[in-house]
DNA sequence: AGTTAAATTATTGTTGACAATTATCGTTAA
DNA sequence: TTAACGATAATTGTCAACAATAATTTAACT
């Protein structure tokens, strides 16, 4: 029996099935869009009234967020915001290289052969919306994360996946969504995927990670320095 | 200031701040030593009268439990302490391989020369003690794991400092400490320590990740033959 | 007897009040 | 004026009761 409920019901109806889940993804979207600004404090009884929800959830949700680095909490003294400095970043960026590394790896062993085109027809899009859209899309960006969160679910390793979709494709966005710069590299990432996705298809399990690997630290390079322009 | 406290403190004054960390501890070290089994149904209440608690804090304690892996936790229908099967292991063993490699790259271009000569003492430390004890007390000692963990510090990455050391450690230390059999190749783990302990010296980046990778890739090897035996 | 449905029980999710801790601010003294 | 001290307020940590959900048992019916 499928639920196909009234409009009103996504409202009503949870979606998700416990208050203090739905609140963590509330808050989390608020921080990556920058509507809750990094550095600022989070006040418990503040932030459940204004999610109207009572004190034990919003906490759970706190909780949540600082496990996947999004909140800073310090015992007795409070949370607040994450500061995404480049000292994080660097951290964030080369333990992705080296997760997401493995994971190319690991894809090129275990991806079935009908993965593998089902990818290919990713890339293809992805290079008709960067025709269409001048390349510097918002699409195109979300797209980027499409194609590295494919590997991820390809390598079949559930810590590797969890780390990288729960955690570090969040610190990524939030640092892309509220970098005032965005640079307008799309075809050349489009370029490197499809050298990945070819190597995944030869099932050179080196050559996988080696592209990968200098496709993110590559990425790091620009990233660094849109950083540290946005520090003067 | 060193906080040299009377035995007394030790007991009565908390060393951790808070209620629900010090339950996290206690629970903790009861799933690595296996009295609280594996798969064994976590029930709060039951708990929560055990270690003399409430409610709160002690959810709080597992959700922390949950985030390191040591219980799975499913919404409305309680958790339970993790089961470590093959599977999971290899996933475990397939990431500290990646990011342990990282690690012992960053070490060979982070670490002081004062650093590198008190690793090369520990080792030295470490081959006293093999040949008092007969080699297999280098791995229950969990020697082993100081050495690795020198290295996560040396990276100076937050993030792989503490993934290794608050997830994929305890793990291998609870599956260490379940196991009925240990490997007595403490020799063979201590030269390839000392492999790497060279190539950190040399700031070879290259040879130094890529001996930690084989290092963790052959630990794995062994580990997975006894966990298969296991299971027959 | 087996199977389904209702009622009961057990367990988790949520709430608001209370306790403990930390931060803030004003006062006093050097 | 500044530094140290103490009182006050703000905030987090903890508790016990209540509500909602899932698991279990019982009962009825075919």
């Amino acid at each position: 029996m499928p639920d196909t409920l009234p409009l009103a019901a996504t409202e009503a109806s949870p979606e998700a099935p416990t208050l203090a889940r739905r609140t963590f993804d509330s808050i989390k979207s608020d921080i990556i869009s920058g509507e809750l600004a990094q550095g600022s404090k989070i006040v418990e009884s503040d932030l459940a009234l204004k999610y109207g929800i009572s004190r034990g959830p919003l906490r759970e949700a706190i909780h949540q967020l600082e496990r996947i680095k999004l909140v800073v909490r310090i015992p007795h003294a409070g949370s607040r915001v994450v500061t995404l400095d480049t000292r994080m970043m660097e951290d964030i960026y080369n333990a992705r290289e080296a997760i997401e590394g493995m994971a190319a790896r690991l894809a090129a062993r275990l991806m079935t052969d009908e993965e593998i085109a089902s990818l290919s027809t990713l890339l293809d899009q992805h290079e008709a919306a960067i025709g269409k859209t001048d390349g510097r899309a918002y699409f195109q960006r979300e797209g980027d994360i499409d194609f590295h969160f494919r590997i991820a679910a390809a390598s079949q390793n559930q810590w590797i996946l969890e780390k990288l979709n729960g955690e570090l494709y969040q610190l990524i966005r939030m640092c892309r969504h509220q970098s005032s710069q965005f640079p307008a590299r799309a075809q050349t990432a489009l370029d490197q995927h499809r050298q990945i996705a070819a190597a995944i298809g030869e099932r050179d399990e080196e050559l996988a990670e080696l592209l990968m690997r200098r496709h993110i630290s590559g990425a790091w390079a620009i990233v660094k320095t849109i950083l540290e322009d946005q520090n003067d």
